[in-house]
RNA sequence: CGCGGGGUGGAGCAGUUCGGUAGCUCGCCGGGCUCAUAACCCGGAGGUCACAGGUUCAAAUCCUGUCCCCGCAA
């Protein structure tokens, strides 16, 4: 089948290699154009891009279907499209241009979490099953008929991602056996049914830890935002970044945001009992563990978060 | 030239303002105490203070330049 894929980030990739390694003929692929990337803002091909370039494969760079981006589609002469986490909308005006339509791989199971960031709500709202869909996109967001559905446990410690490299290769399967079977015609789609949540796209705020929350509400968000866009906290007025933290019900006595370090482990008080915090980076600072940042500090006992 | 923090034994930091003996919390090695220990006591190894010049009797510290790491922003 001649396939256009659309995609930009790493976690499309596995669904680019599976489309190739099931024999489907890659006719263009679309992704976003190059962005100044890092302090020095080098202009950088997107994963996508540049792993397109490597197999030889025309490249459309565009980040939303104008006229030009459409034309350049439509000469493509895609019988179908697979989108696997694009970046933009598709207008309405585009979804016509391959025979099959578009066929979008979302990570999760509709009609959950329809959105930007399915897997990180996931982990947030402390769900213990998700998985992916592949559904036929349409005017509204992530409302198709699905295809296809695979499931997928989220670990007690999963982090985003964590689980979105794993639903990435789970995923690309699925997106292989959707194409293939629409291939062969016997595919049909199912209007999505349950329960609708939104995923929208998390803000920088999304990940500041507030420590008044329970503990276990602290724990699911900062494994939730780990991966895009980081849990942090602040400390002396400046960002305070931690990645994973571990529930300690064994400790009740310290107060919300309060610090305690002790040999071998570095505690901090929330609305329920303590965690412990793992690894941590202060601003200006390499990534450490929370307990040699501890050996550093020079007034242990005063030290509260904010 | 987007803004900012940083590079000091194996780890995390102080010391730089105002030049003058390499410091702290750990780790590591050896010994001791203990039923025992992540506890405690004693001893020890380990550092061209990122790099290159300059000033000075004397530079981690002052001056000039370079490299590298990170936070913000995009």
């Amino acid at each position: 089948m001649k396939v256009l894929f659309a995609g930009t980030p790493a976690v499309a990739l596995p669904s680019l290699e599976a489309l190739r390694a099931a024999g489907h003929e890659i006719v263009a692929v679309l992704t976003r154009p190059d962005a100044p990337l890092g302090r020095k803002r080098v202009l950088t091909p997107s994963p996508v891009a540049a792993r397109a370039q490597e197999l030889g494969l025309p490249v459309i760079k565009a980040n939303k279907i104008d006229d030009v981006a459409a034309a350049a589609v439509a000469a493509a002469a895609p019988e179908v499209a697979a989108i696997v986490a694009y970046g933009a909308l598709i207008p309405e005006s585009a979804l016509g241009i391959p025979a099959h339509g578009w066929i979008n791989l979302h990570f999760s199971l509709l009609p959950a979490w329809r959105g930007a960031a399915p897997v990180q709500h996931s982990v947030i709202n402390g769900d213990q099953v998700t998985g992916a869909s592949t559904f036929l996109l349409e005017k509204g967001l992530d409302t198709g008929p699905v295809y296809g559905t695979m499931t997928e446990g989220i670990r007690p410690a999963d982090t985003s991602a964590e689980l979105l490299e794993r639903l990435s290769h789970s995923g690309a399967v699925l997106l292989a056996q959707t194409i293939g079977a629409l291939e062969a015609g016997a595919l049909s789609g199912v209007t999505q049914q349950g329960d609708i949540s939104l995923a929208p796209k998390l803000t920088l705020e999304d990940g500041h830890v507030r420590w008044g929350d329970p503990a276990l509400a602290i724990d699911r968000r900062v494994r939730g935002v780990t991966g895009e866009p980081g849990a942090w906290t602040m400390l002396g007025g400046q960002r305070f970044k931690l990645a994973p933290v571990l529930l300690r019900p064994d400790v009740t006595d310290l107060a919300p945001a309060q610090l305690r370090v002790e040999p071998k482990s570095v505690l901090v008080g929330t609305g329920s009992h303590a965690v412990e915090l793992v690894n941590v980076q202060p601003a200006g600072k390499k990534p450490m563990k929370a307990t040699d940042w501890a050996h550093g500090l020079a007034n242990k006992e005063d030290v509260v978060f904010e």
